[in-house]
Formats: structure tokens, sequence, C-alpha cells
DNA sequence: GCGACAG
DNA sequence: ATCTTGTCGC
């Protein structure tokens, strides 16, 4: 797919970068999805050493048929840093985007979107980037608080900070540690866990970021 | 100051 | 994220 010209660049300092954070915060929307959903761009990027592996997967929706799969490799460029993960990845995520054939309705990462400390997470920064719909799925809670959560799949509730709803926790599966899902741009919190449950099969991890991340893996 | 802390 | 074997439970 072509990407979109540069909203900024990437080789910034910590400061510099929680400053792009705060102005593109502002960018993010939420909307109801205006296409059908017919394929999900699942995302993931894995390292070893210095290097990094990005890989996308392409699902069919509400199939879950591999469409398409591409992989890119380099050099990691920044340190990884809590509340700067973007700066991290993001560049080892869209020159791979570049070599993919297929335009999915919407992008789903394995990291928090809203779920941020500026509300502003790595979903939020690929979807505002790209100008299309994404949201995030991360294994484990980064920031926020959330009441106490049922043991069966599609069980879910609220994550909460500072007074605001900003993701929920999902039982993707029963008796086994939830997800953290929240919106990236362009998508409601509702469609995002629709779409998670949705395209979760028989573990815990929905299978856009699940099979990207096993593509992923650098041996 | 102390503890927490996506991947 | 990555380093790593066995083990408990459905």
């Amino acid at each position: 797919m072509t990407l979109p010209p540069p909203l900024h660049r990437w080789d910034v300092s910590p400061k510099e970068a929680i400053g792009i954070q705060k102005a593109l915060a502002a960018k993010v929307r939420t909307e109801t999805l205006e296409h059908p959903v017919r394929h999900i761009a699942g995302v993931d990027v894995s390292i070893r050493g210095d290097r990094f592996q990005t890989a996308i997967a392409v699902i069919s929706y509400p199939d879950l048929e591999l469409v398409e799969k591409v992989t890119f490799q380099g050099d990691v460029p920044f340190p990884y840093i809590p509340g700067l993960l973007s700066f991290r990845e993001m560049p080892a995520i869209l020159p791979a985007l570049a070599q993919l054939n297929t335009v999915p309705e919407v992008f789903m990462t394995d990291s928090q979107g809203l779920a941020h400390p500026r509300r502003f997470g790595l979903a939020c920064h690929l979807g505002v980037w790209l100008g299309r719909p994404c949201f995030g799925v991360a294994k484990t809670r980064f920031i926020g608080t959330h009441a106490p959560l049922g043991m069966n799949k599609g069980d879910l509730v609220d994550l909460v900070d500072k007074e605001q709803v900003i993701g929920s926790v999902v039982r993707t599966r029963s008796n086994v540690k939830p997800v953290y899902v929240s919106i990236g741009h362009r998508i409601t919190q509702l469609e995002a866990i629709e779409l998670t449950l949705g395209s979760t099969t028989k573990y815990k991890i929905p299978e856009p970021t699940r099979l990207a991340h096993k593509f992923s893996k650098i041996l």
C-alpha cells in the first residue's frame, strides 16, 4: 500500500518524542468504521540483539483465513522506554506496510492505543500516521485500573485512568489472563472489542496479531 | 522519594 | 521484547 507523507522525523530525543505525542494525540478520532470489515492486518515486531523483524499478517474477516503476509528486517533505531514504544517500532513497521498489496479496512497492533499516559500509544500513532482505522490488543496492562473481571470468554470491564474510560479488559479465553483493548484511531471501542473477540479462535491472542507475532520471530 | 512500567 | 525446562490443569 502507498504510505502517506511523513508527519514528523523519527530521529528525535525522548523529550521531543513526548512533545510529538502530545501534539498528535489531538488528532485521534473516535468514530464508527465507514467500511465493512473484510480484512484485518495484524502488526508485530520481534527483536534479537540490535536487529528487528516486522511481520504484517492480513486475515480475512470473519473467515479468519491468512490472505497475505510480509516481513521486513532492519537495525533497531530507538531504545525501549515505557511510554515511547512507538518510536522504537513505527520505523520498523512503516517499510513493511509499504510492501503490502492487500489494503485492510482496519489494523490491529499488539500494544495499547488510548490506554497510554498521554493517550497516544502505538495503535494511535500508527492510525494517525496512516489516517486509517487502528486499535491495539495488548497482552498486559500498562496503565489504568478496573473492576474484577469474570472468568468466561467474552467477559469484559472498562479500563479506567483519571476518571476516564481508556479501554477494555477482555477475556478472550476462559480461565486465561485477559487482553487489554483500546482504540487507536477512526474506530469505536465497541467495534474494537467486537473485532477482537470476532478474530479470536482457540488462543488468548486474536489471529491477526498472533500470526504476525509468529511470522516476526527471528530464527 | 518509591514503585510501576505496552514491547 | 528476550533469556529458557519442566510442570500443572483442562
